[in-house]
DNA sequence: CGGAATCCCCTAGGATACTG
DNA sequence: CAGTATCCTAGGGGATTCCG
């Protein structure tokens, strides 16, 4: 989550600093940000209906009006979500997955999945941590 | 990425700040960290063999010596990756996916597909922001 | 209402040096 | 060889305030 600043410059460009085959990274430089994985799961349980800002805010518990501001302005710049703004007074802005937004949607969930399925494991191992000397 | 410190304390703690049935939070908490992904994918590709770490940082461009220990000891804290030691001088370690770890590289490898197939769309999508208006 | 700007803290993670 | 410990900075992300 470090090589943020890539973006800008392209991180097909000369000057990379890793391996600019591995889109992997890249790609979870995305979504292992706070707030992007809990975006796109809410925006596609909601597709495919828009959703407008403060109904997105509520639905994503914790979430802070920067933080979404930021995560969706993201994802509209890596056209994975469209935005549309009805300019009426207060305007109202309305959200939703692209086609894009939802394929990475489909391979999101996979990942949650795995983590419903084995994240307990992972904390059993946490806290076996300690007693395995008492056991050897 | 933030809440890391949150482990310690483990997260079924009655104090968590954020959705205790979330583990796919907690996951990406994980693999998102700059070289977890790139250390599964690396032992995976090695498994069922044993590697020991000076190849396994070989085999990571980029690792840094000290963000490698960290990651491996993070990995096999999580029950993810197997370490043994053989008590020689100097002594060498060996390090290897577990059966939990495997079937985590089994679900990251859907991010992966994802990731090689779409990352270039994502890059066109920021290209093309600030030319959308001479379109019209 | 949606969001941009500012301030500030905290953690990931790089460089470097030391140990067994 | 395989770490651990220390120092340092860049950036994520929370709170708060201001704007159209």
């Amino acid at each position: 989550m470090t090589t943020r600043g890539a973006r800008a410059a392209g991180h097909g460009a000369r000057g990379d600093l890793f391996d600019p085959h591995c889109p992997t990274r890249q790609l979870l430089d995305r979504i292992g940000t706070k707030w992007t994985s809990m975006a796109v799961k809410t925006l596609a349980d909601a597709a495919p209906d828009e959703v407008r800002f403060a109904e997105l805010r509520r639905r994503m518990p914790g979430v802070s009006q920067k933080m979404l501001s930021v995560t969706l302005r993201s994802l509209t710049r890596d056209g994975l979500v469209s935005r549309r703004v009805e300019p009426t007074v207060p305007p109202r802005v309305f959200y939703r997955l692209t086609g894009l937004g939802l394929s990475l949607e489909a391979a999101l969930a996979g990942l949650r999945t795995w983590a419903e399925e084995h994240m307990a494991e992972i904390d059993r191992a946490n806290e076996a941590i300690g007693q395995e000397v008492d056991e050897g």
